[in-house]
DNA sequence: CTGTATCCTGTAGGATACTG
DNA sequence: CAGTATCCTACAGGATACAG
């Protein structure tokens, strides 16, 4: 789809417009959504993928990777069984978050309306896991 | 590059979240750079190859059909020898700036600083092009 | 100069199956 | 549940050549 605001196989401009390397942490099809939806707090790899019905786990899987080792997103395992594990955005990460919210704005002045993802408390929250 | 916040094959959401649609329009490794020069002004095909040294004639004159098809720039004609063609952003490719300058200060804090694009003026701007 | 037409390649990402 | 490994395909984009 659109986000094609992905790596690109050709680096558009040597070092030219402050765009392109903040552009890069976004790359990725999924990218963007990815973070959108770490945005409201800490989230599950399979609970992305709920929030993500069509993004397959090898894509999620090395989305996450990357997002990881640039360190827009934190992983935290957690030795439960069955085993889990937490994704959230680290401070640097969340510095995104007003791009993206401005990109959203655009969206939604261009056409819908939506609002940030306020998604229900995760249902074990305040019960047991681990 | 970067943005590959392109058109991708796989759309993400059915129609999730807003980050989607606007991310859209910028579709294409190319798309954001290329409004992020639009945005100083008016310009030439040829100045934007310039503007742009790696991106194929072909793919430039894709993203301006594109972009013009979505009502995010203008093209106009100007019949003249040699004959030449000025692509200007729409209101409403203006609407996109915001979230392009949010992006872009993203990547400045996170990493270095540059400026919105004012470039020199056309050379033959004040002389002569018919 | 402003494009368009072909051809070709790299690679992002899906599907599926399997592991700890 | 949380991933990894393979395989495969679709398509974005570069290079080149040509056209108005």
């Amino acid at each position: 789809m659109g986000l094609k605001v992905r790596k690109s196989r050709a680096p558009p401009i040597p070092g030219a417009c402050p765009l392109t390397e903040c552009l890069a942490l976004l790359s990725g099809a999924w990218t963007p959504n990815l973070i959108w939806y770490l945005s409201g707090g800490p989230r599950r790899f399979g609970e992305l993928r709920i929030d993500m019905p069509r993004i397959s786990a090898k894509v999620l899987s090395a989305r996450l990777r990357e997002l990881e080792a640039k360190g827009v997103i934190e992983r935290q395992l957690i030795a439960s069984s069955p085993p889990s594990a937490e994704y959230a955005l680290t401070e640097m990460g969340g510095q995104l978050l007003p791009a993206l919210d401005a990109i959203a704005r655009v969206g939604q002045k261009l056409k819908g309306v939506c609002s940030r993802p306020r998604r229900a408390v995760r249902s074990s929250e305040s019960s047991s896991r681990n």
